[in-house]
DNA sequence: TCCTCGTGCACAAACGATTGTGCTAGACTA
DNA sequence: TAGTCTAGCACAATCGTTTGTGCACGAGGA
């Protein structure tokens, strides 16, 4: 069924080693005379030869394959950094292989042991939890791993990931300049850098009004929707005094909408928000949300050429192996000044 | 670094063949006594040995990859399924490829070119096109091919799509039941499985109660929000009576939404919407839309469910190759009755 | 005529696994 | 004591490539 080497050589009536050196236009260099040469191509073409990509793994070392695990695909923020990856890789001739790691540590390591003994070249983790002992143990075995969206605070890997501290500060100077000073903060999972340093951008601003920043006012465990729902729906009735929140994913700020509503307060003349991430169709959603959006495309592009020049083994340690992209206010109608009472 | 068989054989004292028996548990068919199991075992464990799957995919001809081929990672339909196929695929043991087409033929061809050339055991393609004949060469060449979502009539491989016919005559019932009498429909891609059947289910419905299908009310190209909203637009200013949308995808409806706001008509009282596909928090959305939701996870998993079969070369023909998949109606507030003028 | 040299290839060893078969030494039987 | 059997392993081929090296043959110079 599919052709071999050895049949092309055979068809062509030379050696094995002729073929290949052949085809792969290292004739000249081994001496090949060019009609040998054409014969063999011309053989190959007959015979629709293409090499198995198997046997040149096993003998070149080389599988051309990352490997990329994210915590949910079915959410649009990792399909489009998965999406850019693919790209990314494909144009280099690397092809992808996707896991999804359901947002449990357990299934993550599992999936990454079996992208190491598929011996990808590279690794980009969107991780799960808050532990990476078990990223940079394969780190250390020789497969790169790169950290994307989720990386860590004394973590030596190549990440990259958004400015949150700029961006956070950003979306809370938008509160504050309408005289929100009671904000609450949806948050996602405590821990993780984004989280932190979105926490800290978040009092960065805070406090250059001279607003002290309270804890109390800070709630949620996870970047999931239910987080934002229970946490804003507690918030609420702790803290009548809120008048604004800050979520940290879209999914919190859609728990927030779907409390405030249950709460029968209206956004946002009651109630003003603002949220990380952006999503598609967020300007048509029933309130239409003011976010802080990612560059999404550009973290899966610098992911993957993170892996990639680490796959190829560039010795060049000088390169930046952290980044931090932009994040760009989108402006619509979610926040309102605060009504004097 | 990384450790091979042989190293363990060594270590263990004995030859490579006793150590791959042994950590395959081949021991007892073999002869070779329990002591001499263990001590391989042993060995293998305190080197950390992990078999080079590419070595084994050569020796075995399996490579337990199979190849996913979708037009737009970053459309949570695709996403979705690529997530429902992934997570089937694991549980089978399987890593999964994803590629992404990007809605071009062209594209299509090199990945999958490039997936059989890594000896993919089995391919899920959504197909960009109407094309089919490139992949029915790869079937025939020996890696088996599922088509997911968009199919092709006439057409012998396995598939697996939504009851479009159905569905669509649901969602036409649901604005007829209202009276509305002149509907556009904003359609997706001419020529596919999916785009007929919709259509063809749309006018039985209408049949149903003596409404004979009006061609010139049907618009559009693609599955895309610029179709839609394109579609939408001239439509409003061709057939001023129309009182109703069917959209053939969230994107088409997302664009006729916008159409609607720039042609200040307000949804739904001056018009109704019904879309094909559901989309996250689409009852969060400024109209929540009415949708008739395909069920994309079990899509994915009758794919890949049909991809592994196919893999494994189960030779009982009498599995179904062709499955349509249940849809649902989700009432959301996005339709209206037709007043009396 | 003999030696040298370059051209044009073929041979064979890898890569790291799996697997059919052959060999040896001890136990057992007669 | 000689012959048979079997347990317990090692040898070697194989999957399909790539690549270092060796060999033969013809041309050219002295």
């Amino acid at each position: 069924m599919v052709t071999t080497l050895s049949q092309v050589a055979e068809k062509a009536g030379v050696s094995v080693s002729v073929a290949s050196r052949s085809l792969n236009g290292h004739a000249k260099a081994y001496r090949i005379s060019d009609a040998t040469a054409s014969r063999v191509k011309e053989a190959a073409d007959q015979l629709g030869f293409r090499p198995s990509q198997t046997a040149r793994s096993l003998r070149l070392k080389k599988t051309g394959l990352v490997g990329v695990v994210v915590p949910d695909l079915s959410n649009p923020f990792f399909a489009s950094i998965s999406q850019s990856i693919a790209l990314s890789a494909e144009a280099e001739g690397y092809s992808v292989i996707v896991a999804d790691s359901r947002e449990q540590t357990e299934h993550e390591i599992r999936l990454l042991h079996q992208l190491e003994d598929r011996q990808v070249e590279a690794l980009v983790v969107c991780p799960v939890g808050t532990e990476s002992k078990h990223l940079q143990e394969i780190n250390k075995r020789g497969t790169p791993v790169v950290l994307a969206d989720r990386t860590f605070p004394n973590c030596n890997l190549a990440q990259v990931t958004s400015e949150h501290r700029v961006g956070a500060a950003k979306a809370t100077r938008l509160l504050t300049a309408q005289g929100h000073r009671v904000i609450g903060v949806l948050q996602g999972l405590p821990g993780t850098l984004p989280n932190e340093q979105r926490l800290s951008g978040h009092a960065e601003a805070l406090e250059e009004i001279g607003v002290a920043f309270d804890p109390s006012l800070t709630m949620g465990n996870n970047f999931t929707e239910a987080s934002g729902f229970d946490s804003a729906k507690k918030l609420l009735v702790d803290r009548p005094d809120i008048t604004a929140f800050f979520a940290f994913s879209t999914p919190n700020a859609m728990g927030a909408l779907r409390a405030a509503m249950e709460s029968s307060r209206l956004v946002p003349d009651d109630l003003s928000i603002v949220a990380f991430d952006d999503c598609p169709y967020a300007d048509l959603m029933s309130v239409p949300l003011t976010t802080v959006r990612q560059d999404v495309d550009r973290i899966g592009q610098l992911a993957a050429e993170l892996a990639l020049r680490a796959a190829v083994g560039s010795t060049s340690r000088k390169r930046k192996r952290r980044h931090d992209v932009k994040t760009r206010v989108i402006v619509r109608n979610s926040i309102s000044s605060v009504r004097h009472s």
